[in-house]
DNA sequence: AAACAATCTAGTCAGTGTCAAGTTTATATG
DNA sequence: CATATAAACTTGACACTGACTAGATTGTTT
């Protein structure tokens, strides 16, 4: 950890750290390379060597957000899965917890050009969000989301008002209906339950 | 129209075309007020004079954006509204059209910062897209989503959905799953209501 | 006709991402 | 162990950005 070094030892680590902490702090708009390199104590020229360009860090950065969301889906769905409905519910929760606890990251992986979509890694993770939602749709339906069309049409109701939700709310667009920001988190998981429980109804 | 005149003579309303055509051509990420300025055959200093800077521009236009979206479920909502039910789908399929026809539009309205929400027009109409939620929502329900929580919990339900399914497709998550390029608008529109509808389902 | 206000131009400034060239350090090779 | 080579990092330059200022031009009012 000696401070003076010319080499800096793990610099992509701390690279992508700063560049969290710099997203978090001035958001995706405002976000600059040369801000980053400075809070990681380096260079404006020496993230190149790690990332090309600030598109490579920002994909980078978006890859481990995939991870991190799947993360905090399988612990939702692992506390509280009685049902396979439950479980889809809790997935939700999840996918909103993420979102909630890094907004800006969200953000960036979902409502920005900037991540290169054919990155393989960045690929790979973000499809494995997808067939999460396909595993928990086949256990719901009975039938394997591409081989069954309504089946997929339930993959995307239960993906469209989870994401449309945790769109809304980490916009500030759901506060006025839900004063979210008043309640305590028991009362708000209900609260969201319900709302994603609703929209994944069995047909009338 | 004569080119040369010192005064544009409506050079508002000018930017604002010019915006528009610069974030379709370039989006919201590469948008460039000076570009917008020699669109409109205008020196870079031009703009501060009618929108101060560049997020008054774009407030003025994301607010046109919204009064534009209002007439697309409009419309919607003329065409196709026999049930309370079916009007509410309908409304929501405008919402889609808005999203589709103008995917950098409508990133600017709902996933930008840039924005000025305290913007009296900008609040004003961005509230009118909430208060037509709620007029649909008391019509299906039968109460005012202020009054009965289980009513807003509904008006959420069909907003996410909506918003969420108009978020996958423009960012090109819904293709996937759902192989929308490759459907006529007819064949479009009725699975979109199917999953709309599937959303809006009464409580099993 | 003269004063005034609005509109627009042109120049400057600090800040941005990227590129090229040079310096320092680590590693592999003889 | 010495030396060649590659990797990591710095530095300076470039074109571009939005915002600010001063000044030029034009429309409007008195």
């Amino acid at each position: 950890m000696a401070k003076k070094r010319y080499h800096h030892g793990d610099l992509a680590k701390a690279l992508l750290e700063a560049a969290e902490a710099e997203l978090n702090e001035n958001g995706l708009e405002r976000f600059s390379l040369r801000a980053v390199a400075k809070r990681a104590g380096v260079s404006h020229g020496a993230p190149a060597h790690h990332f090309t360009d600030v598109r490579g860090l920002l994909t980078a950065l978006a890859a481990d957000g995939y991870e991190r969301l799947l993360m905090q889906q399988t612990e939702r769905e692992q506390s509280a899965a009685a049902t396979v409905r439950d479980r889809m519910v809790a997935s939700g929760l999840g996918y909103i917890d993420f979102a909630m606890a890094n907004p800006q990251l969200f953000h960036l992986m979902f409502n920005s050009s900037i991540p290169n979509r054919d990155d393989e890694r960045f690929f790979n993770v973000a499809l494995s969000v997808f067939d999460r939602l396909v595993e928990n749709t086949t256990a719901k339906t009975g039938t394997n989301p591409y081989e069954d069309h309504s089946s997929m049409l339930d993959l995307m109701v239960s993906w469209s008002v989870v994401h449309g939700l945790a769109e809304l709310i980490v916009s500030g667009r759901a506060e006025r209906p839900l004063n979210l920001s008043q309640l305590d988190v028991e009362a708000r998981d209900r609260l969201l339950s319900e709302i994603i429980g609703r929209a994944n109804n069995p047909a009338a």
